[in-house]
DNA sequence: TGGTCTGTTGCAACACGCTCGCGTTTGCGC
DNA sequence: GCGCAAACGCGAGCGTGTTGCAACAGACCA
């Protein structure tokens, strides 16, 4: 089922805005903030209002189309579901981000699931810590 | 080394709005934000400023007294560092909080610390998932 | 092909959680 | 006490969204 379809299931319309948000994530291919998409529509489209970017992002979400993380402390990055799931790492100290396979976090799910009954989303939130490169400056 | 000292090694000094801060925290058992500590500051002591709780939190951050945490999406809950360190699960359906000892988290640490060189904070961000009892109701 | 219904948009204003500049106050060593 | 710099209060501003509302525009139907 194409998007278009799938909008129209959920009662909703494909119009020329939200298909300018799903080009520019695809364009963009990580880890985009709203205002980053924002900002590229508007170079070319400049009546499209910011406000409707956000709302995009999330009737998208809704969908399951996109998908939100949140990186260093208090933005919130954009990327399209179907692209691989993984885990995110960034550095305090120099900002440095690194992806991760998800696999390497799913023991910690399978642990949480089982003792607590949690379903983490381990890809939601990046993992915040010192990076190698930081780590060695600081030990020297 | 008292409180005092270790301030006034770092060429800081020990004020009545930084007392009331450490004083706020340690009444607040867990979890309080900026905003929580303020407020309750500001009903005794209603000449304090917001801005001097701010201030004055990341200065005791500095010094390694206080330490926060940031939950679900965007607010930044601090407490005392010298309280057992844990991570969180915190369930995006009823935002309900949950505490699991530091050492359920240890197994990834050590693992990013293998593998990637990365030093990594579990205790620095919530974990989001759906909680048990969300999980029993979703899937009825 | 036009009418209507309702999802969507642009705009302006607002909300939240801080952050900053500045003039004044106050710890604290002398 | 005195003087200096750290810290304060106050007001303004900023980043990241969020919301209410009137106008617009897909999409179904006759």
């Amino acid at each position: 089922m194409g998007i278009d379809e799938r909008l129209h299931a959920s009662g909703m319309r494909m119009t020329v805005q939200r298909r300018l948000v799903l080009e520019a994530l695809q364009r963009a291919r990580h880890h985009v903030t709203a205002d980053d998409i924002a900002t590229r529509i508007r170079a070319r489209h400049p009546q499209i209002d910011p406000s409707t970017v956000y709302r995009n992002l999330e009737a998208l979400e809704e969908l399951g189309y996109v998908t939100h993380t949140h990186f260093d402390d208090r933005v919130t990055r954009w990327h399209r579901a179907e692209v691989e799931r993984h885990g995110h790492l960034v550095c305090r100290s120099c900002g440095a981000e690194q992806e991760v396979p998800i696999g390497l976090l799913e023991p910690l799910a399978r642990r949480l699931r089982d003792d607590h009954g949690f379903r983490a989303d381990l890809a939601h939130s990046a993992i915040v810590g010192i990076c190698k490169d930081c780590s060695n400056v600081s030990s020297q």
